[in-house]
DNA sequence: TTAATTTTTGACCAAACGGTCAGTTTGACG
DNA sequence: CGTCAAACTGACCGTTTGGTCAAAAATTAA
């Protein structure tokens, strides 16, 4: 077995993280693809370039790898959610995270299909990182926005069903881009200059008072 | 086999039309629990309440029950796009689609969530009814929207990013609904009413002029 | 160098899978 | 009733899959 943490002293060799790095980003591509079900290892293997029996020498088993992609990327998500600044302009914070949102959908579409794959068969590895953390910040989030309304700062608006719109809206461009770019045609490649213009407009409308 | 047509007399007998229904409804439901590659033939035909080679008596095999589930679920989606009334009241047209895709979420989730998994692995089954029917569709609404919009009827927005946001809210109740359900915690139960009213504000805002 | 340790692999295994087939049971109809 | 097609099933097959293991190769430490 690779030695974990050698004891508390240096952290894992250079053939470890490199091995381990081309792994995950091996991983991604095929579980992005495939699902967790339809991806195998010899797949995820081949992508890395190492053989099967290698592969499970870093990872104890398939679902080790899927465990730690989702974990990763969750925290990654969450940072544009913390970033938010209560003394910053309302509708220009709101307006930034949905950017924010939207271009990690248009860099990072393979993690977004990741996790839609994993919500949509019922979160069975990941609910508990989204009971916990994920909803507390929702929660301040509702705190935040519902502050935003009482002072008359933007419009009266549900503040868990604002982010859900914002999610839904900016996740759909990476889970479901074969059909966006599919019934855009020859305006495919504008798709994301277009939806951010179209999100700029929505959320304005909606919040500006 | 099963005979298909009768030498074009009369159609599948009782017992046809009873198992056949029975399968796609054990299908749809471990189609959209566990995706494609996920489902068994085992599990439909244990669902159905039959044994797995007279599953296999009705439908070729597990591809041709998926490709029927699909081509019949996308005609249903359609038929609200088709409603459309070009006469009718522009941005009460608009809501009218959106609210039906929405009870489409709501009373039919695992038919959105089969459809969502088809098309997050790049739809390499439906893609020619999307290149097809779904964009000829959608040409045609972004045809009446502009026209909408020069008439002075609903205010400036792109007809493409409009109907693509109405897709991507109202799937989101169905296809992350562990999430939404998760976040909104003791709020859930109301999740479809609110989301309704949060629709409803979104796009009068949004297209009132 | 040598010895110890880490890394890598071919060969293998049991279970699960999609699908087939020969043959039996059931049901419709005269 | 008898007949025949339709409906159904247990047993089976070849392949794929996640994972193991003993042993070999490569790297590191002395």
């Amino acid at each position: 077995m690779p030695q974990k943490e050698a004891s508390a002293r240096k952290g894992p060799s250079r053939i470890q993280q490199e091995k381990r790095a081309a792994i995950q980003e091996g991983a991604l591509e095929v579980f992005s693809r495939h699902g967790f079900r339809g991806a195998t290892i010899d797949q995820i293997a081949a992508e890395a370039k190492i053989s099967k029996p290698n592969l499970l020498y870093y990872y104890a088993s398939k679902e080790a790898i899927h465990v730690e992609l989702l974990t990763k990327l969750l925290a990654t998500w969450l940072d544009p959610l913390r970033a938010l600044n209560p003394e910053g302009d309302p509708v220009g914070e709101v307006l930034q995270y949905a950017r924010r949102k939207l271009e990690i959908s248009q860099k990072q579409p393979r993690e977004s299909r990741l996790f839609a794959n994993e919500i949509i068969q019922g979160a069975p590895r990941i609910l508990p990182a989204i009971e916990g953390e994920l909803r507390e910040l929702v929660d301040n989030w509702a705190i935040l926005i519902d502050g935003w309304v009482e002072q008359g700062r933007i419009r009266a608006i549900d503040p868990y069903h604002l982010i859900f719109s914002i999610w839904a809206l900016t996740q759909h461009y990476a889970d479901f881009d074969i059909q966006v770019s599919t019934v855009l045609a020859d305006k495919a490649d504008r798709r994301f200059d277009d939806a951010e213009t179209f999100l700029t407009t929505l959320y304005t409308r909606l919040l500006k008072p």
